[in-house]
RNA sequence: GCUGGUGUAGCUCAGUUGGCUAGAGCAAUUCUUUCGUAAAGAAUAGGUCAGUGGUUCAAAUCCACUCACCAGCUCCA
């Protein structure tokens, strides 16, 4: 790669990530390379250490890195033939590196020379000129990491840091990432009251009633679109007999994450509940017969799945052991596919965008090793997506081998607040499970036939969403979602009667309101309301008695002096109205 | 599951190298107070220091195991 093809700054976090190797080695010269690559806002690098480290010693390696970056060590591209390269990694006990070089086909490999002891890694570059170049930089944390990602096998050590062009730009993005903290779904869920985790059931969301009300905002959103979209709503067991999964291939490739189920008189029929929607929809598709002309049919249903996470791979609300799909599957000729999979996308981009969401990326995702389904099937499927995905000109990355074990599909991922991005909707091709079931419909010509089906989410998980939602408003949600949406504080206990009066008028318009009358001073219950982030907090005394008002302040916002019931009722019927737009006061 | 870390009251956190009855603020309860836009005052109650086992005259503190949680990896909606 040419030096100018990448940025500066891109560059500067590659050559910090040798001068980690570098500094390391120095200090322990023992260790083991593995791979250093920049990364967004920084870079890492993996190790093997002899004797393990802290987090502790991350402030001496530091002050080594900094020794070299003073020095202004000229970084030097070589290069070196198959046998030489071979020749002086097996001298350094460089193990990690003798396997890159096997991988690589190159004849000649390019490696970057630097430093007093002539510091040497295999490495594509580009670099920075000199290590002088280096400004801001940090080493943040360290971590375990796979050598080559692969958890097969050996696990190193990989040490973070972040490097920017100036100090400022360095703790500007510092005192981001402590701002992104506070908007942790978990610690907003606990501080909004929305929801509990507990001992007793690892990764399952305890719904609160704040909680569940915002659930079932989204839940609403959900089934009106839906609904105008031509979907039909149905709902299938949580546990099924094992022949269905049998059936499906889920017992072959999905076991380890099932949840079994027993009965008390053990009968031979073993039950487990579902990891996924499909095969009780299959089920109700097969109970009556279909024609052409009821194609396509779309079946939606807010399934809730249960899948046995590994322990350390779940994680608030984003996953979860049990969690509820926004899931619908699409049955359709296979002359319908095309259509029926943009009219998803299209439904997916409008969904975020009410939210306004900013995607991180849309992966389209091949063929895995564990899969069902003929090879001429699968070339069929992932030969369609791509046609549809290009003629909607649609920006995707490829990630080959991580499709559903029944199909490819394509995955809209989005970030949470602290950068890491999670696979929202997903779009999945099938052609396997219609045969597993033996689903048909009755063409023109009266034969059956095969239909197609597409599973797809939109949200993905209404809990992983909601996670993204409440982080995306860092727990200030819009009127339309929030549990709670508007709280009359009266004055004093006299004005409780007219407080009442007006709560009751908001109820009968569908507003959700309350009226905090606690023996505490105004201000202290302005207060629990302010933290609670309820959109609107309503004060009313003498005065607003009197002229029959409220006085207004909106979450976050100063007072906003004050206005007739009906006339504040005409303005929140108009924002809830626009769900995507900002709050006219 | 792997590497590293954490676990003290409902919440946020103190608690020196093991040593008197484990503390604070907020929240809760009771009483007083009835207040004009982000915290009124007083009193009361609240803990098997995650669990189990061990070391010790003595364990919140040291060790082992288990559980849960956190960061990253792997996996995933």
């Amino acid at each position: 790669m040419k030096k100018e093809d990448v940025s500066k700054v891109e560059r500067m976090r590659h050559t910090l990530s040798h001068v980690l190797a570098q500094a390391v080695l120095n200090l322990y010269p023992k260790t083991k390379l593995g791979i250093g690559p920049a990364i967004e806002n920084g870079f890492y690098y993996d190790f093997e250490f002899s004797e393990p480290i802290t987090e502790e010693e991350l402030p001496k390696i530091e002050e080594e890195m900094r020794k070299i970056i003073k020095k202004n060590f000229p970084l030097k591209q070589e290069y070196k033939s198959r046998e030489e390269a071979i020749k002086y990694f097996k001298g350094k006990k460089q193990t990690y590196k003798l396997d890159l070089i096997k991988e690589i086909p190159d004849k000649k490999f390019s490696f970057y020379v630097s430093g007093e002891n002539n510091f040497v890694d295999l490495c594509r570059g580009p670099h920075l000129n000199s290590t002088g170049e280096i400004k801001a930089f940090k080493l943040t944390r360290i971590a375990g990491a796979y050598w080559k990602g692969d958890e097969k096998n050996q696990m190193l050590t990989r040490i973070y840091g972040i490097g920017f062009e100036t100090e400022k730009e360095l703790r500007k993005y510092e005192q981001m990432m402590e701002e992104a903290a506070k908007r942790d779904h978990r610690k907003l869920g606990k501080n909004l009251d929305l929801f509990s985790f507990h001992e007793e059931g690892p990764g399952f969301v305890f719904w609160h009633p704040r909680g569940l009300k915002l659930r079932e905002n989204l839940i609403k959103y959900w089934k009106e679109v839906h609904e105008r979209e031509g979907y039909e709503e149905i709902k299938t067991p949580t546990l099924l007999a094992m022949c269905a999964w049998d059936r499906s291939g889920h017992t072959e490739t999905f076991l380890d994450k099932m949840f079994l189920a027993k009965t008390h008189d053990d009968k031979d029929l073993c039950y487990a509940l579902k990891p996924m929607n499909c095969d009780g929809g299959m089920l109700i598709f097969k109970s009556k017969q279909v024609s052409y002309k009821n194609l396509p049919i779309r079946m939606g249903e807010l399934g809730t799945v249960y899948r046995y996470e590994r322990d350390g791979e779940i994680h608030g609300l984003m996953r979860a052991r049990e969690f509820t799909q926004d899931d619908a599957h699409i049955y359709c000729t296979p002359e319908q596919i095309k259509d029926e999979f943009k009219r998803v996308i299209k439904l997916a981009l409008e969904v975020y965008k009410t939210f306004q969401l900013e995607l991180s990326h849309i992966e389209f995702s091949t063929r895995p090793e564990k899969s069902i389904g003929s090879d001429e099937i699968w070339q069929k499927a992932e030969t369609t997506i791509q046609e549809t995905i290009e003629e909607e000109k649609i920006k995707y990355q490829v990630n080959e081998g991580d499709g559903a074990f029944y199909g490819p599909k394509l995955d809209f991922h989005l970030k949470d607040s602290v950068g890491r991005t999670w696979q929202c909707a997903t779009i999945q091709l099938d052609f396997a499970q219609p045969e597993n079931f033996d689903l048909n419909y009755i063409n023109e010509q009266g034969e059956k036939v095969r239909p197609v089906m597409i599973h797809r989410t939109i949200y993905g998980s209404l809990e992983r969403f909601l996670g993204i939602l409440i982080e995306h408003y860092a727990g200030k949600l819009p009127l339309w979602l929030a549990p709670d949406q508007i709280v009359i504080v009266p004055i004093a206990q006299r004005h409780l009667e007219y407080a009442n009066t007006v709560a009751n008028k908001l109820k009968e318009k569908g507003l959700s309101c309350g009226v905090n009358y606690e023996n505490e001073t105004m201000q202290s219950r302005i207060r629990q309301s302010e933290l609670m982030k309820i959109p609107y907090i309503l004060v009313v005394g003498d005065k607003e008695e009197e002229t029959q008002t409220v006085s207004i302040r909106p979450a976050g916002k100063k007072e906003l002096g004050i206005m007739k019931v009906e006339e504040l009722l005409k303005i929140l019927k108009e924002e809830l109205s626009s769900k995507s737009k900002e709050s006219p006061l």
